[in-house]
DNA sequence: GGGTGCAACTATAGCGATTTAGTAAAACGG
DNA sequence: CCGTTTTACTAAATCGCTATAGTTGCACCC
């Protein structure tokens, strides 16, 4: 069996002649050894394929050299959505060369998700964390300050400005040109079928289509868990109604096409007589027939942003700037057209 | 500013009057206590929300309680594919409750992901590793081996029993069901969209395609990069042709869903003209008109299983058996039918 | 020429756990 | 009741790295 013993800046040390303390010098880029004798104990430290010894580094106090990213979903519709897996890899882009690897965890619920900000912060084990689906009155936020561990948090929510950072997503804005673009075709009876009400970004939609009342439209909420099964209900119960909306809104990608499958099997033809979207796109929703009128975000950007942002403000934890994230963009596809 | 000074063994020592030794044999079950100093040591430990600093556990040589996943797939495909987050939301279900976190990082080639694990092993970063789509000749299998890193690999491949552990797959078998189901359906002419060549299972898949020949199917396969813009390429070349294949069959549900497009857009009447399945199931393939037939795989329990395993095996990295991955399923569905 | 400054190091003290060796007291045994 | 074992601990070393306080040696300058 191959040994393969790790090589530590005390074997370099020797090798070099000199102390551990002006290898780590060299290492880091700090000033304290020559010029010369850096490039030498650079070269020894490539020649012997060093590589520091992350858990040693964290115990001295610098940096964990990973990032958490703790994701408040089950399991089931975790794997539907592409939107974790875009970000996901939004954020290995932005990761790849330096470093610094990302731990993931799957929590079933906020207390559960704030235990873990207080154990990974307790026990060194990330330097920051990544935080979505902000919430009204999100208990997260305040723990998260309390324990000044780095955050970025993506979406909107109420909290005053400072920590934890911000990527605002306007959902206010994505709201509007969904329904506006719907209430422009001609659109007088929309449904919006959501996720849970406790999402910020829930509320928001729903008060915009409340909105559009003033203009005529009859908007109406049906709240679910982000399931499949639960689109499926929702739209069958829609669509057995007298009175049937013209058009459905669907707050991710599979349930709007579980939904689509439903008019389909009912035999209400879309985009003719149902106009359906979603506020999440996908490969696959323009690739379904009728491919499927979506709001489109570049999650993958989104991603790649947030940890870059993340990391920024581990290094300088008081340099706080919100931004502002990029405007997601409708995609209009052959699932909505102008009702009959 | 809540300075949130983390507690250590030390200060529990303090509060308990014992030495940081003792609390140490205290907090892991180890004799060297007595029953009531133990008990006040975790009474202790308890209130003051006492949590082990992985860095300096995994320092003194126990475990960094992290497994790694490497994954070799483009940030485009990761997302698309259901079967990544199925099979970590398994993982993760598995590492529930104990304390062991998942390390994922995004790599571009093999060489990337054996340097990975050869840079997790040296920084003693994680425990172990799950690998997955193996090769021919797997580059990454003795570089496991000579690190000697605890590794569970999902699949079938060339190496001999011993390190690193596998789940056997038996893709001769998975290929068998669908081909052969195809087969007595009355298709004789098959063609198979698949994944690139160097994969394990492309290869043994095509085998068994071949295989079929001897009962007068003609089989085809034509490779791609599981990107569902080549999949709609092979699919309109395909349709395009005088001698039409009767059915196609897709590596993943993504490029099935895309193939599924390319025929309905063409006209081609399905599973009428043409049936159309794939070895990997989705939610969502079961959720597009047609829903696709698939070979349908408890990814989530795979996940799940492989998490296990790798757990015993860095608890005992002697103790070897391969095991045998569960059987998939073949689900059929409405996109398959009796050739015209 | 002796004080001052600076460059280039070395020595050493942690970080928070584990672990081994050592020690005092209690229990045991004949 | 004395020698031996066991119990219940403490003291100290250790993991690999960082960071701070020295320690040289050499140039500089009035």
């Amino acid at each position: 069996m191959n040994k393969a013993k790790r090589v530590t800046i005390t074997d370099i040390a020797r090798l070099a002649g000199v102390s551990p303390g002006a290898v780590s010098f060299a290492l880091n880029g700090r000033p304290g050894v020559s010029a010369q004798t850096r490039q030498r104990i650079l070269d020894i430290a490539e020649e012997s394929q060093w590589l520091p010894n992350s858990a040693a580094r964290a115990l001295v106090g610098s940096h964990a050299g990973v990032i958490g990213f703790a994701v408040n979903r089950s399991a089931g519709t975790l794997g539907a959505e592409a939107f974790f897996t875009d970000l996901i890899a939004g954020v290995q882009s932005a990761l790849a060369g330096k470093r610094i690897a990302m731990q993931m965890v799957l929590v079933s619920s906020v207390e559960e998700e704030v235990a873990t900000y207080r154990r990974w912060h307790s026990a060194k084990q990330v330097d920051g964390v990544i935080v979505i689906d902000p919430r009204d009155d999100d208990p997260r936020l305040p723990v998260l300050r309390d324990l000044a561990l780095p955050a970025v948090v993506l979406g909107s929510h109420a909290s005053p400005e400072g920590h934890p950072a911000t990527i605002w997503l306007d959902d206010s804005q994505v709201a509007h040109s969904l329904f506006d673009y719907l209430g422009a075709l001609g659109h007088r009876s929309i449904a919006y079928v959501a996720g849970p009400a406790e999402f910020q970004h829930t509320r928001l939609r729903t008060e915009v289509l409340a909105g559009l009342g003033e203009r005529g439209v009859r908007g109406e909420v049906i709240a679910t868990d982000f399931s499949p099964a639960a689109a499926s209900t929702a739209m069958r119960r829609l669509l057995s109604r007298l009175e049937r909306p013209t058009a459905v809104v669907f707050d991710n990608d599979v349930m709007a096409i579980a939904g689509l499958r439903v008019a389909q099997e009912m035999g209400v033809p879309v985009p003719k007589d149902l106009s359906v979207a979603s506020f999440d796109d996908s490969v696959v929703a323009g690739l379904v027939h009728p491919s499927i009128t979506c709001i489109t975000r570049d999650t993958f950007g989104l991603g790649a942003e947030a940890a870059k942002f993340l990391l920024e403000q581990i290094d300088a934890p008081d340099v706080l700037a919100d931004r502002i994230g990029a405007m997601p963009q409708l995609t209009v596809r052959e699932s909505t057209a102008v009702p009959r």
